[in-house]
DNA sequence: TTGAAAGCGCTACCAG
DNA sequence: CTGGTAGCGCTTTCAA
């Protein structure tokens, strides 16, 4: 059923049926909910097309996806789609080109200019983002999951890493261990830096030497965790503790740790990063997993309602929340046994 | 730039223009080109929303992201976008209701009268599937990956679940394992039920009774795994192999084995369902774990294809694909020790 | 508080 | 092969 239709059995002009759903205030109140009642009814819906045409809305939100290793994804954009589902607004997913960086940078320019998002969201920034710059360069609202240090103005909403690295790590210093190994996130992201610092901090403030032989950067993947753990544990002195990067990596550092006969909880402490996911939790691995903690999905869902006051006219520079992360003892971190 | 001024600084009328760009056949070849050239350079673009009105179409495949559990959606969402990357179709991502049955058919229905998509992919569904009845009735198309029994005509892609657990098992049986156990997934889907069948029947070739108590059914986590592997161990006797639905579901059955000192591939057999995460990879499990393979990603890719030929008109009821599945085998299944 | 009518930018029919 | 033009269904001035 169109406008003129639905109009014409109420009686009423499409303009006042118009304004009524939409709420415009210049309605009066018996109309409105006269108009609404009859719209349930009836069953009319304003197309949704002739709608964006005339606002100039596209009325969804970008998102890009990367290639692989992306097993956050799907919890971030659960969050997003759980908030976003009482509005009338989509999200709308876009493939990573599969050449590097330039494909990246054509993507994020193509879905600015396509006319198909009110606005994107960036997600694992470098410190200093181009994807960044040129979506402000095109007027493009955009936020950022996670920190960069451009000058551009931007809305940001990032988990405290360094903050959670440096506490994982004092823990154990704290617990008498001196080699820590970290098997970080990709080199040069933001939030890898800022996990480095954490690391590093830590270690400063108790006088231990920062050993660049016990840091690895790479995707979070099962297969790095073992390989780079593996090739710790090789070193003499081998480190006696793990900060992991995710749940995956710590998977592999599980299994390299098990591989050599080394028991963890006992001979190795591991302490890793979940961002919660329903399929793997650190509660139930073997032994429990030590994590610092922040919900992936709960970071999605106020995403959501961050864009949705960006797209409202909140300026893009008042919005910058920074979530602090939870850590969590669980049995895979023990005292240094003297050997 | 619109269609009026672009046309009018090429000296062409608005239609020639807009049929240049879509490609209709009764343009010249050599205005073709021209047009081609002076829109990438000038940087014209039809505007989305006014192509989406007046043809009628959304210009967007809708999928329902399921609440919990989802491991999979990434992959498979990712190889739909790899292949939707170069058509204009756009993939439009609807959170799942957290209420049970009832919203979640609601929330298809409101999809496909939203007009915000041209046609739906339908997951795991079931042999009797609500949503499969809605959207048929609704006339919106779409593509279900997996299968139902339904005799509502309709287009499917799935893999041979089925065949793949019925190698597994008769594997296992080969090897001389008779007191086999198998985690598998949902109860009611379909994927499930086929592969039950796949499961009993290769039992019943070598007529091995079918015992109920060594199955169990559930979401793919590596929880659930744990706790039915560690409860099937508990049975006097104990099983000697594991059929394990799912990448997360085997991590759990291995985290089982060793909390009660079994060694997996001399002790305990284990295959799983591998839907091939570039995260979680069976090759580096230890001992690597021999899996039933088939990609998400592939799937994804190919359900995009299907559903551009649905929309181009080709019948739903041709389209059926049914997938092989590999049977790869590692460390992890070796014969029967007798004890 | 309500209504008439002018577009939003494009496609596709009908003419030439 | 090319062009004029009538809508697609809605929102939003402007007028009453």
């Amino acid at each position: 059923m169109k406008l003129r239709e639905f109009a014409q059995q109420l009686g009423l002009s499409p303009t006042t049926v118009s304004r009524a759903l939409s709420g415009y205030p210049e309605v009066s109140e018996k109309t409105r909910t006269r108009v609404a009642e009859e719209a349930a009814r009836l069953g009319y819906r304003p197309n949704i097309n002739a709608v964006r045409l005339v606002t100039g809305r596209a009325g969804a939100i970008g998102v890009v996806m990367g290639r692989s290793g992306e097993f956050h994804f799907s919890e971030f954009m659960s969050g997003m789609a759980e908030r976003l589902g009482t509005q009338d607004i989509d999200i709308l997913v876009s493939p990573m080109d599969e050449k590097a960086t330039k494909g990246e940078i054509q993507l994020y320019s193509r879905l600015a200019v396509s006319g198909r998002v009110d606005a994107v969201i960036v997600h694992s920034p470098e410190p200093n983002d181009e994807r960044i710059t040129l979506l402000h360069r095109l007027g493009m609202p955009f936020l950022v999951h996670g920190r960069s240090e451009t000058d551009v103005p931007h809305a940001w909403l990032d988990i405290d890493n360094e903050g959670a690295i440096h506490r994982a790590t004092s823990h154990l210093l704290d617990l008498g261990h001196r080699r820590i190994a970290m098997i970080n996130g990709r080199e040069g992201r933001t939030f890898s830096l800022h996990r480095d610092k954490g690391y590093r901090d830590a270690l400063q403030q108790r006088g231990i030497p920062f050993d660049p032989r016990l840091v690895a950067h790479g995707n979070f993947t099962d297969e790095l965790g073992f390989r780079f753990a593996r090739s710790f544990l090789e070193q003499t002195p081998r480190p006696t503790a793990f900060v992991a990067g995710s749940m995956m990596t710590a998977l592999g550092v599980y299994r390299a740790a098990r591989s050599i006969g080394l028991e963890i909880g006992r001979d190795i402490s591991v302490i890793a990063h979940d961002d919660v996911f329903p399929y793997l939790t650190p509660e139930t691995m073997v032994p429990s997993l030590s994590a610092t903690r922040s919900s992936m999905r709960a970071a999605g869902a106020r995403t959501a309602d961050l864009v949705l006051q960006l797209l409202a006219g909140r300026s893009a520079s008042e919005i910058h929340e920074l979530w602090p992360v939870e850590l969590i003892l669980r049995e895979s971190t023990t005292p240094l046994r003297q050997s």
